[in-house]
DNA sequence: AACATATGTTAGAAGAGCTAACTTTGACAA
DNA sequence: TTGTCAAAGTTAGCTCTTCTAACATATGTT
């Protein structure tokens, strides 16, 4: 994956991709350093041109880290929907396919997932995101739905799947936000994720 | 609480208690704008002080974030405590009463609660942070332990206890990160308490 | 009263974000 | 082929930020 992209820099004055190459510059530098710690500049360095450049293509910093959580969003998203595609309808294990892939993402880039959910404390907009968000999130819903049975979501399944998703997000933050804490106490991510998979679905 | 404290400003060359009004002072702008947003030279605005004031004091600007996370992560813990202290030995109420504290303190102050998460970030020692932590998170072990009705806190407890800490640190975080998204559906925050309490804690 | 120390101040260096004005380049029409 | 325009770079520079160094003033001890 990272590694295997053109990094061409620059040839000419102009440059043909540079946007891509500034929110991956980005995405590397929030997972480097973290998202405070980021500055502009810094991606103007590594991709190699000057730090009023990125403003062509950016209104400010902050759009560039939504454009960062945007792609990985849509990262997290496709993941999830190929998780499951290969599954037994309404398993257990479909459910389950989710909820890893939700930890994996978030233990995988740690910088993102914190991108993706930590930037509704400015109100401004990010529609984009907040309705990636939703759509995301009723891909979830329906799953439970699909899973109980039932032929459309309803109260029971939007609870259910409410109760999954805030465990994944907690157990996601606390992979890594207390990283060096937990891995002394090696939790069994796996089995957990069954535990509570059988604890939340199965009344 | 806030409000009560005398924010005497300056009176003459001497402050007499800069480095408490200071984190006072880096405490409310953390909840007004947000950890990233916050300003030194703002909280000195705030404080009456030059810009070089705070150093002082503090080592340097994330110390004082950090000050502010330590003071939010105690405040925190007494509330447990005292949450529990009147709840009868063996009840579920006094588990729930826990993540009651847990979710309340979330949603009351957030860019708090968002910092005392977010700083294992740089790994820069914060070891007063982490140890608090563990101390904190012991205390919670031990309730469940006592709930279980074991007399030290064996596999199981652990095992429940982490469940509930990645519920309640999941749902606080989803009501802060999602809040208009959440608002909306108006979840019962405490009626999900109490259905995870019983389905985590009774097998 | 004299002095050391703690805790303030001012001035300024280094670097960030962003804007304005200028430059280069590629695309497309004549 | 050439002329013109818009897109996408650059440089210079403003303002704000963090943090340091050198200086100033209170405070408490002897």
């Amino acid at each position: 994956m990272a590694g295997t992209e053109k990094v061409q820099k620059k040839d000419g004055y102009h440059h043909g991709d540079l946007r891509a190459q500034l929110v991956a510059a980005t995405r590397e530098l929030v997972e480097a350093k973290g998202a405070d710690h980021f500055s502009v500049s810094e991606a103007c360095r590594v991709a190699g041109v000057s730090t009023a450049a990125p403003y062509r293509h950016f209104k400010a910093k902050e759009e560039m880290l939504v454009a960062v959580a945007v792609d990985g969003m849509e990262r997290k998203y496709q993941r999830m929907v190929k998780a499951v595609s290969d599954k037994p309808k309404q398993s257990l294990e479909r459910i389950h396919a989710l909820g890893q892939v939700y930890v994996a993402f978030a233990t995988e880039e740690p910088g993102v997932f914190r991108l993706i959910f930590g930037q509704s404390q400015d109100e401004t907009g990010h529609e984009k995101l907040m309705e990636m968000g939703l759509r995301h999130y009723g891909f979830v819903e329906s799953e439970v739905a699909q899973f109980l049975g039932r032929g459309e979501v309803d109260d029971d399944a939007r609870h259910k799947a409410f109760m999954l998703w805030t465990f994944v997000h907690g157990l996601s933050y606390l992979l890594i936000d207390m990283k060096t804490a937990i891995l002394d106490r090696d939790v069994n991510v796996n089995g957990l994720l069954m535990d509570i998979g059988r604890r939340v679905m199965i009344d």
